[in-house]
This record gives structure tokens, C-alpha cells and sequence, in this order.
DNA sequence: TTGTAAGCGTTATCAA
DNA sequence: TTGATAACGCTTACAA
């Protein structure tokens, strides 16, 4: 490897002369930077980052985990982040939780053993109240997704409830009266899948609809639970006109499983997602749905992560993405 | 920052005793390394990657350049990659390239700059032979994807051809005969799209059919190209019973842009997919698709990463992922 | 404007 | 079995 003292020596300067070159600083005469450049061409040398890194205390890198990047919400997700934080010179370290709570504690201790700059977690599962709050010091930790953070941590998340509750009353405005809620794991606690399930709840609750626990269906987050849920609700011989889906990925599963029993999307069932992933648009029917501002948290979250840095002491912040609701095909 | 010195302080050992115990070396009586792991919990102490880095003169880090991980098939690889370089022990940090030539040498240039240990390069457009050979020197790159690579360069491929083709026979056994092609932005020298249009024309060649130019039509490697490419082939006039399309995503397009037209499939048109990502199996209908081993690439480009890491000097390996055509109801 | 010396937190080496 | 010392490649502080 060829290093700060392979270049000094090469130009005939000091080390530092060589460093304060490569970091641009000022001080250092036309005729010397020119000649350590050179020298630097000439050698084909390279800053070692991790040298720097180990007097700066920063190493550049933020961490992302979110539960895996082969689902296409949180591939959308990544992109924009790695983008967005690519805006700030920051580079991104991917870590898969895989949507479970030990995944999601080794990411926060990964994180802070490879000295990232922070982290980016798609909090799923990890309730931060048995962390014991502020455990991990002052490493910058921007929470996205929704748990019940309290006011102890930065946190991006989206209109859960509100969206949920938008889809629910386009349903019913589209004419739906038997609206089935395919939803997550549980509905216990505070998580994306039971504020979703909540903003079901109000979106039938505006209109005096009762809620028929038959039509609730706890599944997963991936298109096979989505599929049985359905097979399942048709098995158990429950009518039903609506579909709310938990997420886009869901809505995939719900409607494939649709087809499975010969019901047509709208006109037997109207389906509604949440999240707007780049297939939505693309399926057959096209998929309406709840598109929360993605970019904007990816924007936000960065930012957070790079402010906490320069002022380790500000307070926490939360920030709530707005969303839209796309209507398309399989409600129309 | 509490480091080693502090621990070996409150220990009552030395820095070295210290290190070899967090190594978990053999050479340290039970009770000093009884000694050390209380002091180590009572401070609250962490190994300094960045140190330890400095003098191993590794990162632990592999650099993984995809065009993005919003694409189902890269999210799913990248997933894949992750783990596969978590059970040898790497990090992985995220590239996005665009697509584009410059994206991708950005990226090997970044993961130099970066010290990363490798770079896994999902090469699309970049052309090797312009970048004058071996002149990244002995930094391990494998590249993934086709391109022409000589035998230059670690490699890790896929049957693009011999899977294309698989597709189109598979086509005509059903009785398709105006089979088109639908692929990406050229046909100009090596590369997936163009390796893949070769494996379509053999397909027709085995069978005796011609290819009708009016059938292959250049789009791009979207979901918005395959449904345009629909819809073009339908303005013309062109009537087709089958499509091959260069990947899974535009399959997705081409079957949205049947549906706009009113054409049904599999009834009217027939249409394969290559990568089998993750939603081929819930589209309705599902589609048939050539699927690659995608964990084997994974474990194998990172095996590679691996070797060349231990040994510089090693002659660069070619490997190709074997692959099973899917037969769903797209070509039922 | 340039150079010297010390040190960042870890590990390899060799001596005790 | 343990410890002292010298690196790793760079930057900060200060001297020339």
C-alpha cells in the first residue's frame, strides 16, 4: 500500500505537506502542491480512510437495516435513502433485520462496534421502551416506521391510521359494505400493523359501520399470507366486497388469491393497498392505494442523522410523511 | 471512548492481555480472563473496528454496485449477496449505479477510495475491455452479470442464453408461432440484453421459424418499456401469440399492456419472464419464468471475493449459475 | 511556508 | 502466561 511517507518522500516534502495537499488545506505553497500531486499521480497513492477515520472519531458510512431488501417496499425505501444520503457524502451499510426483534437489536450493536456515523432502522418489531430509552447513548439512531418511540428518539414516520382510514372510506364510497381487513402479526401494541388496522377501524366507524371481526384477518406481511387470507375468509364463508390490505406486498397476495377463487377484482371485491410500490401501478387491476411521500422521509432521516451529529444534545424530533391516496383499477 | 488501555487499567493487566482475551486467543489463565471480561463489562467497552482495520489493513467491508436496489431483481441479489458475505463474516455497503457506464465506474472508483475489501459489480453497461484491462490492479472485483469480460476478471454469469432459449422452445411447445421478443435498450455487443436475444433467435432457429424483425422490439428494462413495447407492437398491426421478455419486470409491463389492449393471457398471447423475482408466482396470472440460482451467484461472487482476498495471485474463475424454467399459468 | 513529534486504538513480535 | 515496544497511516499541535 502506498502511503503519506511513499509521497513525501517521492516529492522530497514532509508528511504533513503531503497531508495538507490531499486535504486541501491552505498553507502550502503553488510550486510544492504541484509537485506532491505529481507524486501522488506518479504513485498512484490513496487516502486510507480508516486512518483518518481512527484520529476523526467518523467514518462516513450510515447504517440502514431494515428487514430485507428483497421486499419491494423496503427496496424502494433503501434506494431513496441511499440516495438521499449520498446528497450528504454519507455511503450506506445495509443490514437485514429480517423483520424480528433480535435482528433489529444486533443492527443497533452492529452499527455501533463498526463505528458507523448512525443508523437508519426500519423499526418492525423493537418495542425501544425495553431498551431502557436512551441506551444507546448518544449514537445517532433515526427510528422509521411506527412504534410507540415516545418523544425519546428521532423518528420519520407516515400517516398509518389516516391512510388506512382514507383507503377504508374510498371503499365505501366506491359502494362497499363488507370490507375485509387483511392485516399483520398483531394487532397487540403499537406498530404499523395495528395503527393500519385502527385507521380501518375509524374509516368504517366514520360511515356507522360496524366492525365484524370475522372480516379482520390476521395474516403476515408477505403475499403467501395475503393469498391464504383469502382462501381463508372464502373457506369460513364470509361475504365480503372490500379488501383493506396492510401493504401493497399484501394486496398482491389478496388479489392473486382472488383469482384463485374466480372473484373478480372490482367487480366482486375492490382491493386498496398501502405504500405505493413501483408495481402497483403495473398490475392487473392496477393497484389503488396509499402513497406516502417516501423521498421525503428518506430526505428526513438523513438529515436527522446529520444533525444529531453536528449537535449531539438537540432534542429528539418526529416528523410524519403526508400520503396520498391513488386510486386506481382495483377499486374503480 | 473507552478503549483497551482503560480496560487493561482497571483490570490491572496490560493493553495485550487485554486484546487477547477480546480476540478470545489462547494463552490467558482463567482468572485473568475472568478479570478482564468484568472490567470490559463494567466500562462498557467496544472494540475499535477502525483500529483494528488500520493495522489488518482490511475493512471487513464489501462494496456491492447494483443499478438499483428498487428493482425486485436486485433487491432480491442484494438480499442474497448480504447474507451470503454476513456468513463469511462481511459488511456490505450499497452503490447504486444507475444503469449507467459512469455510475459503474464511480463505483469501483469509490470502493478504492473507500478501502473496501471487494466490490461485487453488477455490471451492465460498463465495457472492461475500455478500461484497459487489469488497471484496478489487484483490488478484487467480481463481476456479475454478462458483458465480455475475457478472462480477465472474476465472473459470475448466468445462462442468459441457454435460458432464453429454454423459454422460447418452451413457447412453441405450446403452440405459440408469432413468438416476440421483447427486450432491452440494444442488441449491440455483449451484454444481458443482447445475450438474451441470441438465446431467442436459437430458440426459433431449433424449431425452424424465422425471425420476423417487426417481432423484436427494443424497449428498455422497465415495467412502463414492456407495456409500450405492447402497445407498439399492437399499433402496428404486428399480431403475436407469444413474448419473451428480457426480464420478469418488463414480463410485468408487457402483461399490463395485454390487459390495456384487452388481449388475454395466456388465451391470446403466451409471455415468459427471466430472474423469477419474488412476485412472478402471485401475478394473475402467475408467470412462467427462467429462474437463475440466484443464491449460488450470491455465495459464489462472494467466495471469489474471499479468495482473491487471500490470494492476489490467483487466475480469475468463470462461473455459471445453473437455472430451471418455471412453467406458470402465463404460458398455461 | 514547512517540518517534527506525539498520538489515535489496535495487534505482532519478542522478551520476561 | 504476561507484558513492553513498535508499528499501522493519518492528523493535531507546535516548532523551525
Amino acid at each position: 500500500m502506498v502511503t503519506m511517507s511513499d509521497v513525501a518522500r517521492l516529492a522530497g516534502v514532509s508528511k504533513m505537506t503531503v497531508s495538507n495537499v490531499v486535504n486541501n488545506r491552505p498553507g502550502v505553497s503553488d510550486p510544492v502542491r504541484r509537485r506532491v500531486l505529481e507524486a501522488i499521480q506518479e504513485c498512484g497513492y490513496r487516502l486510507n480512510v480508516n486512518a483518518r477515520t481512527l484520529k476523526a472519531g467518523r467514518t462516513g458510512v450510515i447504517g440502514l437495516a431494515v428487514p430485507g431488501v428483497d421486499q419491494s417496499y423496503y427496496g424502494m425505501l433503501g434506494s431513496l435513502l441511499i440516495e438521499a444520503a449520498k446528497e450528504r457524502g454519507f455511503h450506506v451499510a445495509i443490514e437485514q433485520t429480517g423483520a424480528a426483534a433480535e435482528g433489529e437489536e444486533a443492527a443497533i450493536a452492529q452499527s455501533h462496534k463498526l463505528q458507523l456515523d448512525g443508523l437508519i432502522l426500519s423499526a418492525v418489531v423493537l418495542d425501544p421502551r425495553e431498551q431502557g430509552g436512551t441506551a444507546w447513548g448518544d449514537f445517532p439512531i433515526v427510528m422509521l416506521g411506527e412504534r410507540d418511540f415516545g418523544a425519546s428518539i428521532d423518528h420519520v414516520g407516515m400517516a398509518n391510521e389516516a391512510g388506512t382510514k382514507a383507503a377504508t372510506e374510498h371503499l365505501i364510497a366506491r359502494g362497499c359494505r363488507r370490507i375485509a381487513n387483511v392485516t399483520g402479526w398483531s394487532l397487540e401494541g403499537v406498530h404499523v400493523v395495528s395503527r393500519r388496522h385502527r385507521g380501518y377501524v375509524e374509516g368504517l366507524a366514520a360511515h356507522g359501520i360496524e366492525v365484524d371481526p370475522a372480516l379482520v384477518s390476521l395474516s403476515g406481511m408477505h403475499m403467501e399470507r395475503g393469498r391464504k387470507a383469502v382462501h381463508d375468509l372464502h373457506a369460513a364463508g364470509t361475504a365480503f366486497d372490500g379488501v383493506v390490505a396492510v401493504t401493497d406486498t399484501v394486496a398482491i397476495g389478496v388479489m392473486r388469491g382472488l383469482a384463485d377463487l374466480g372473484l373478480r377484482c372490482p367487480e366482486d371485491v375492490r382491493v386498496v393497498g398501502f405504500d405505493d410500490i413501483p408495481e402497483a401501478a403495473y398490475l392487473a387491476p392496477s393497484l389503488t392505494t396509499v402513497a406516502p411521500d417516501h423521498r421525503w422521509m428518506a430526505e428526513k432521516a438523513v438529515e436527522l442523522i446529520a444533525a444529531r451529529l453536528d449537535d449531539p444534545t438537540r432534542p429528539p424530533e418526529e416528523h410524519i410523511a403526508p400520503f396520498t391516496l391513488i386510486p386506481r383499477e382495483s377499486t374503480r
